[in-house]
RNA sequence: GCGGUCGUAGCUCAGCUGGUAGAGCCCUCGGUUGUGGUCCGAGUGGUCGCGGGUUCAAACCCCGUCGAUCGCCCCA
């Protein structure tokens, strides 16, 4: 009797949270969303460029100014895993977005790119956040950007939707989603805060946030009802109520009741999403809340209903103004967006980007104002992929395998394959002779659609199988094309 | 960083109130099938996440730990 074999210590593969890896079929489907976005990017004249996937953590922190900002906790810090005392070697970190290292790439290569600078990068990004559904640790973002020098036409952020919309509504299996752009302009929220006194940064960035969240939970939740709950240190000061007025402040309030009145007058308008550049202006012009007077609140009201004008050719709610967009991070100077499913807010935003008016000051002594947005291609995929409407096409890209009968047919087989390929066909040639049915099998489970066969003995020309039909054709590698 | 849920074959899971593990799929082989997709049969595969405790006895109870997942913060 035999021995109970000795196992082999094995390490068994796990998940990594955050991490995603797909099967050979579903890459293939998101290569396929890789080549239509970057078709329309590149008919937008977008060039691509790819940086690497590390910045040195100095530079990509030279962007906050305040020193320890909230994004510093999602970043990935690289070390050598053999690093010794004293060896000097700069920091690195892997990116977190494109923007930033967009911002150090223009300032490094400022002499050599035409301007307005226009460019496309579809790569990895890393957040070391907590994953859930539709956050990743690691994912792809596609971003388009346009930086100039000194100044920027406003134009440019009319085209960032327009091409966002163009992509989102040609993407295979995005054909029964509701998608809504969002835009909003963030001159208006910091110019209506200007013109109440608010000017503390802190005070500011609390009030955005408490705005931002009472738009996403969809005017259900409570900032700051239970504090803790939104956080430990992270006291929300601003208190909303079930119906998202803001009612008392809390015992941690920095703020007074005459400013949460103004406050909650301005939400009023947040909450409401217009349609056209008229319905906006009318709401905010004609406020008696508003000071229109503040030349940064006009300001925004003019570029968003300018923006707003020139997408209108769009079709009906595919673009709306929200002013509840303001957007986390603090380099946005104007315009910003968001992207939601109308039918799942909550899912969060797909696509989002914004103005911003010289985020490069941190690298070069010049003003470089630009406008961008991203697609989150990951969360989007994950999502239409979770509700199976992403077309699959099959787990290999060969439209043909030849079925190899015996070793002594393998010149044959090679040669027709090579024929067959030199027609554009792709094409796959059966490892070894083994029963049809095996061969078979092979083709069926991989998807591939034709089976190929040289020529048996005393035949003259080579045969087809479809195996979607069963059909049967007689052809030779030179003449025969896929129907 | 905080909270909820979960952790049994490669995968999806079953395993009643504790008595030392099962199904389907996958995979391999054989048969059937006009050259495959069907059907039938056989086989491979698990120290029940890991560690400790309670017990005569634990996949099942307790503690810890790690991992996954969902949510909060934050964000694509």
């Amino acid at each position: 009797m035999s021995d109970k074999k000795p196992k082999n210590r094995i390490y068994k593969p796990k998940k990594i949270s955050g991490f995603p890896e797909w099967l050979p079929e579903v890459k293939r489907a998101e290569q396929k969303w890789f080549d239509e976005i970057r078709r329309v990017f590149e008919s937008y004249g977008f060039c691509p460029i790819e940086t690497p996937s590390v910045e040195e953590l100095d530079a990509i922190n030279a962007k906050g100014g305040d020193g320890e900002s909230d994004a510093d906790k999602e970043i990935y810090v690289i070390e050598r895993l053999h690093k010794q005392e004293g060896d000097k070697e700069s920091r690195l970190a892997l990116h977190f977005d494109q923007t930033v290292p967009l911002a150090r790439y223009t300032a490094q290569h400022f002499n050599d790119l035409v301007f307005p600078f226009k460019r496309y990068q579809m790569q990895r990004v890393w957040r070391g956040e907590r994953p859930q559904a539709g956050r990743f640790r690691e994912f792809y973002q596609c971003d388009i950007d346009v930086i100039n020098v000194d100044n920027l036409p406003l134009h440019f952020d009319a085209e960032m939707p327009a091409i966002i919309w163009e992509i989102l509504s040609s993407l295979p299996g995005m054909e029964n989603e509701n998608i809504q752009i969002r835009i909003s302009n963030r001159k208006i929220l910091m110019g209506y805060l200007q013109s109440i006194g608010i000017t503390d940064n802190k005070k500011i960035i609390k009030i955005t946030r408490a705005i931002d969240k009472l738009a996403k939970q969809g005017n259900q939740h409570v900032i700051g009802k239970d504090v803790d709950k939104f956080g430990g240190d992270n006291n929300g000061f601003i208190l909303l109520d079930d119906k998202g007025n803001i009612s008392t402040p809390s015992t941690r309030s920095e703020i007074d009741t005459e400013i949460i009145e103004n406050i909650t007058n301005f939400i009023e308008v947040t909450t409401v999403k217009y349609n056209s550049s008229d319905e906006l202006e009318d709401a905010l012009t004609n406020n008696r809340h508003f000071d229109t007077s503040n030349q940064m609140l006009k300001e925004g009201i003019e570029e968003l209903a300018f923006v707003m004008d020139q997408l209108s050719h769009l079709p009906e709610g595919a673009v709306v103004a929200d002013l509840s967009i303001v957007r986390g991070l603090d380099y946005y100077t104007g315009t910003v967006y968001e992207t939601v499913f109308t039918d799942d807010p909550s899912y969060g935003s797909i696509c989002s980007g914004g103005r911003y008016d010289d985020l490069a000051s941190n690298y070069i002594n010049k003003k470089l104002p630009g406008v961008g947005i991203s697609i989150g291609l990951s969360r989007l995929f994950d999502r239409i992929r979770l509700k199976g409407n992403l077309p699959l096409s099959g787990i290999s890209p060969a439209d043909i395998l030849i079925t190899l009968p015996s070793e002594e047919a393998r010149p044959t087989v090679m040669e027709a394959a090579q024929q067959l390929r030199k027609n554009g066909l792709n094409v796959e040639t059966f490892h070894s002779p083994a029963k049809d049915k095996k061969q078979f099998a092979y083709a069926e489970k991989k998807g591939i659609r034709y089976i190929w066969f040289i020529p048996t003995e005393g035949e003259a020309n080579h045969s087809v199988k479809d195996l979607t039909t069963g059909d049967k054709f007689s052809t030779t590698p030179q003449d025969w094309k896929a129907k």
